[in-house]
DNA sequence: CATGAATGAGTCTTCATTCAT
DNA sequence: TATGAATGAAGACTCATTCAT
């Protein structure tokens, strides 16, 4: 018995992503994907059950890549602003490092898919964002919004911002991202 | 000869963005657009070159529709305050009256499609918007950012928010649009 | 009532004949030869019954304009050798006046159409030629040959001749036509 | 996996050149094809590349068989006439017993296919008929003709003469057989 | 585990034709 | 007479998926 070839499958997590990203959801087919990942289109059927079972999967995967990569050195013992300041600047550095992830994420969210897959299990990946806004409003810190307004305005804007700077082929530099990172701040503060 | 039936071609436009909505980008086929419309799938392309072309040109039209309701009553007799709070109102209303129309582009804007049809051209239907940004700069009323970066601050998160609402199926009440508009405000105000 | 609009029909002759001679009979449509001929395909209708009622009435339309060009000057005072040269110089004439004819009938003869259509009431119209080769025959001046083969053997030759030239883009000069008609006579002379 | 099942391919082979004997090009479809040859028509892109790959391949395919067929027996050792009168009695051999190879050759040869194609190259699988006539003339024994005009006045008539009777059903036999090379020599000799 | 072969169902698009004007 | 609008049927081709090897 053999076991499971993981560049296989590595191969073709990435062509799903690269064709997404080109052509989009309606051209990307199971046999482009395979031609991409110089793999048979039977190939793909060994590891994922279907069509949009290879896609569930993707998007799992990249959005625990995203979870991992936002949270790092983010702990209870560092001050609400601190640990807001790290979120983003993680945030900032996941969608830099991996533009086709991000991208990939993007689409699929403003797709009628998530609707399909019932996604509220994924929140929980995103404790830690949550845990910092409720100390922020606790400690009074914070404005006493509902969660997802001070989202919608402290990050969403930032990865709308690179969202056009990717499309652009742009970079956002330092001083950018500290002024936007000021701008979060003042949105929510209290 | 028969004359151009405009119900036909209305009928199809709404098929259109109501499938797109319903079944996504990759499941929405051309003929399932026309049984929805109740057409034959000849007939649409009696009105467009080819599946991207209505594609294409629903999108144009929403836009057009979007940017015709976000300006009203916006001139520049009005304080800049006065211009932005309008604006925002009237995009809020354009969204929860035109939810498909706001969810169809949303997702379009996500796909790789703008990036083909190059889009500079429809900016100019949103000049008001930048105006009214520019003018609050030159009155040191704004913080002296990038104007992308303004929009990312003040308008999506909007945006953003109602896109919760919808797919929750829950409305945004007056207290917390009120709430939202302060935020925006907060986050660009100098 | 108005009448019959001949440039009309002409054009829709025309578009025809040289869209089957550029692109073939497959991908030759009514809607293509309509646009062709500045027309619509409606029109198209009016004159002819279905598609193949045009085809058959172009086919027989340059079947007549070829016995017409083919027999001019051709009649029962002259000398077998005479009449003969004047047909053929008569045919290359024609082929080279009308290509475009030349070559649609050899697209259609070469197909099933024929067939389909029973064609022996045109060859009434090339009744000359079966009375020269007859005459010839009589006079014991040709072979004792069944007249398709006397056909065969003088005049289909120039025709292919004429054809490979048409193809290279090529002219026939006088000297080779005079071999060509040598050689024609050789082999069907007793 | 499975094998290339070669009766599949010799299917397809086949029912293409019977329709296209049959109902003509233009009426000639993928999945009449495919019923024919009693496979699906996603069969056939499998191993060809679309439509006019398919002809092409067919084209070739026979036009391989016909050279093979045509020059057995054929070689520098033999006289002039005696290649001569072997190649034309091997090529009525072909045509008699190919008859569809045959026609569908002549259709396409007289459509404008064979432009698109470019074919010169298939020239050289004939280059045995080039020679002969090559030889004749440095001998003194042919006319001291184009070779195209040796080839339409020696071989062409018989194919056409064939046509003929295949047309009309009818066989031609051995006296009329013997008329028409005689006929064909009498026509190149010196 | 891996894949070329195979296919029914579907894709987009064009077809030949008719109809209302 | 002339034609844009309209459409069912068919076109070529691709799809997601399965199967035999």
């Amino acid at each position: 018995m053999r076991y499971r070839d993981d560049n296989k499958v590595e191969a073709i997590f990435d062509a799903t992503i690269q064709l997404i990203n080109e052509i989009g959801f309606s051209d990307t087919s199971i046999s482009k994907i395979a031609k991409r990942a110089s793999v048979s289109a039977a190939t793909i059927y060994i590891y994922h059950e279907n069509k949009e079972d290879l896609l569930y999967k993707t998007y799992l995967k990249i959005k625990g890549k995203m979870s991992e990569e936002m949270f790092q050195g983010v702990d209870h013992t560092r001050t609400v602003y601190e640990r807001f300041e790290a979120i983003i600047r993680n945030y900032v550095d996941f969608i830099q490092s991996f533009k086709e992830y991000f991208l990939f994420l993007e689409q699929i969210m403003n797709s009628p898919l998530p609707q399909k897959w019932c996604l509220e299990d994924t929140a929980s990946q995103f404790q830690p964002i949550f845990e910092m806004f409720e100390d922020g409003i606790r400690q009074e810190i914070l404005k006493k919004e509902d969660i997802n307004m001070l989202i919608a305005y402290s990050i969403l804007p930032i990865a709308e911002l690179l969202k056009t700077h990717l499309k652009n082929g742009t970079m956002l530099n330092n001083k950018q991202l500290d002024s936007a990172i000021k701008m979060s701040w003042d949105a929510i503060k209290a």
